[in-house]
DNA sequence: TGCCAGGCCGGGT
DNA sequence: ACCCGGCATGGC
């Protein structure tokens, strides 16, 4: 499969971001939410001086929430950043290296342990801001997983996420670069409630009415 | 015009 | 241990 999507798609060079804070900010922004709404979060936090989890840290929530309105719940996710964003100031001097420093499983614990950080985005920003060999699982992956029959109904986050690490050697660049190809490929081609068509998979096996 | 998007939380069974 | 409503903007 991996092959397939490399072959149609070619390497997607994620995470699109220029700075390490600025994925983490992104990870929390992208939550259920179109990547052309986040960019516009991003741009009104780059104008504002305030890409940066610093920065996040000494502002204001309501101020925040204004920036970050594009992004969609915005209410919400300005909570989330803060909390991330305090939470690794007292905790780890405000230092991501620091975090990463304590090992996957260890940061993954920690990550999990901060109220508006979730399996998925634990996961890209211990992945593409850590460099750290966690396979992200997404909806899009868990759709493409069923509609092919790679995985039943039921498979949630964390067996999904088993499948590919069971299958794979411990690589994160592979893993970052899978988690985007199988991405790029729901844009395209693997979308809710929507016919699949010249899908790059069509060799495997498939059920549309998933 | 409604449905969807690179989730997660809190309250209720 | 699940299930569900809420959160909210912009694109198609």
């Amino acid at each position: 499969m991996y092959d397939l999507l490399l072959g149609a798609f070619g390497p997607q060079h994620w995470w699109p971001s220029r700075t390490r804070d600025e994925t983490v900010i992104g990870a929390v922004l992208t939550q259920n939410t179109a990547w052309t709404n986040v960019e516009r979060a991003i741009e009104a936090l780059r104008r504002a001086n305030r890409l940066a989890l610093a920065g996040i840290d000494a502002t204001p929530e309501d101020r925040l929430a204004e920036l970050i309105r594009p992004a969609g719940t915005y209410r919400v996710k300005a909570r989330r950043l803060k909390s991330l964003a305090g939470w690794l100031g007292s905790r780890f001097g405000g230092d991501l290296d620091a975090l990463f420093a304590t090992g996957l499983a260890a940061a993954r614990r920690e990550l999990l342990g901060v109220s508006g950080i979730g399996p998925e985005t634990a996961d890209a920003i211990l992945l593409y801001a850590g460099k750290l060999p966690t396979f992200v699982v997404d909806a899009y992956t868990q759709r493409i997983l069923r509609r092919h029959l790679l995985s039943g109904a039921d498979s949630d986050y964390e067996r999904s996420k088993a499948l590919f690490e069971g299958a794979l050697s411990p690589d994160g660049a592979l893993y970052g670069e899978y988690h985007a190809l199988l991405v790029e490929l729901g844009k395209r081609h693997c979308r809710k409630n929507a016919q699949c068509e010249r899908c790059p998979l069509a060799g495997l096996d498939h059920d549309a009415d998933l």
